[in-house]
DNA sequence: AGATATTTGTTCGTATGTATT
DNA sequence: TAATACATACGAACAAATATC
């Protein structure tokens, strides 16, 4: 047994558990597993890296978290190699983004380079199901939304139709920025408050942009799609931030009360 | 981003460290936890949760993995709080991206849009100090590499010179992607073996736009700086793709030796 | 520098839960 | 239903790391 071991004991002295978590990658990489391949079971993990149980489960545990692999119980179970879910990719780098206070300017800015490179990606790919798809998601916010639980599902909506028109580019790195920056939009507390305003984007131009889209697509001009979501995603951030402003004023006003009603839900 | 995870026990019995970590997590936002602040240590997390020594240290390692604490031993020790770092998350990512076989055309799409951005949005920003560290990063490159090692090193400071420039940007995650795409440039195989290559990159022309791109920051002009790197990114694309062409009708030969020489070191 | 106290890291034995047959 | 094969969880003891004196 020939062993690549790059772990010397000149260093602050590895963990036991994470020399395991090496040698498992290790294990996957040579063997060419793919996911839904099993790993050795526990003990012939424990028996093979001669270690305790709860040092081999600590292991699987980061492998776990990391999206290699997923643990099943029961006859024939045990550690199988995973493909992470965009999901959890997602949330993983959340975690990483939390602390950095990102604005929703700093996304727009994203956005509005990206999005319409995306929309000329997926004009190239998109066949009649993703298109009738689209109009679809369209009804749901073409129409004055009868109360604010409305009005909140009509915005997620609308980052949902971006979020399909992901689904048809062949980039797959772009495809999965867009949509990450579509869920930030979702997740951020300052967006979910302007959500909350009477016309959080001005409906009308936001459909007759996204209905264009469907016609450029419709007719394979990338071009055009891409022309048309810059302007969706410029006007887009100037109501954004204008509705931004206006509750910043409104918060302003809170704090140096003149006669304001506090009105203001968590 | 204040999420509280539903955990509903009517799906399919959820496992103990995965409520402890969540709970752990809920401790973190609800006393406001911040970088450096020590979670209470195992024996306390063992009796507070009523769980066994192994479950609560499984929990502690599957927060490590998300970079969210690290633990030290000795007196005063414990799980700390910690912001994850840039490095760890691109790890993450990239375990996400491994099986999405992205291409060259791929990731230079995205830099196209977002290097002029970045450009720009450095500019209004940088101090003397960071473009005195780009002119010194570009005396790396400036002449015809001795051998392939000096030629790879080059190579490497050509992306390191954007990485600077990532760094003096006010948007978080502009920054954050770009300094990525650039990294997945170092990763990919087929990016390597491109770099060893003769010519990689037309050297003349980007030291030209580098040092055009300076000047541009030097004198506060943003729109400049992205006009510069959106020539340059065209061009190092460009560049590339016939390089990898040239690789591809390479490799064609050698699966059809006529009187070829394979020569291909690891 | 060395001894010591504190806290995590690892091991072992055992018992329980869960999915398959 | 019962037997089986696996992960999951518990508890006690011991080893290793590290801050403090």
């Amino acid at each position: 047994m020939n062993k690549i071991d790059p772990a010397f004991s000149d260093r602050p002295r590895r963990k036991r558990t994470d020399e395991i978590v090496d040698a498992i990658k290790r294990m996957i990489v040579e063997h060419g597993l793919a996911p839904g391949d099993r790993l050795p079971q526990e003990r012939e993990l424990i028996s093979q890296f001669a270690a305790s149980k709860g040092t081999v489960r600590e292991a699987l545990k980061a492998l776990e978290v990391q999206g290699l692999v997923s643990v099943r119980t029961g006859p024939g179970g045990g550690a199988f190699i995973e493909r992470m879910s965009e999901g959890r990719a997602m949330s993983l780098l959340s975690n990483f983004l939390f602390a950095k206070n990102l604005s929703i300017a700093n996304i727009y800015e994203m956005r509005k380079a990206l999005e319409p490179q995306l929309a000329a990606s997926a004009a190239a790919h998109i066949d009649e199901a993703g298109l009738t798809r689209l109009e679809h998601i369209i009804t749901i916010y073409d129409h004055e939304p009868a109360d604010a639980a409305e009005r909140w599902n009509q915005r997620m909506a609308e980052l949902d139709f971006h979020g399909v028109v992901a689904e048809y580019s062949d980039n797959p790195i772009l495809a999965f920025t867009c949509r990450f920056l579509q869920r930030l939009l979702k997740d951020l507390t300052i967006a979910q408050d302007i959500y909350l305003q009477p016309e959080p984007v001005s409906r009308a131009s936001g459909i007759g942009h996204q209905r264009d889209l469907i016609a450029a697509m419709r007719r394979r001009d990338p071009a055009a799609a891409a022309a048309i979501l810059a302007e969706h995603m410029t006007e887009a951030e100037n109501h954004m931030l204008s509705l931004q402003a206006q509750l910043q004023d409104k918060f302003l006003e809170e704090i140096h009360p003149s006669r304001t009603v506090r009105r203001r839900s968590s």
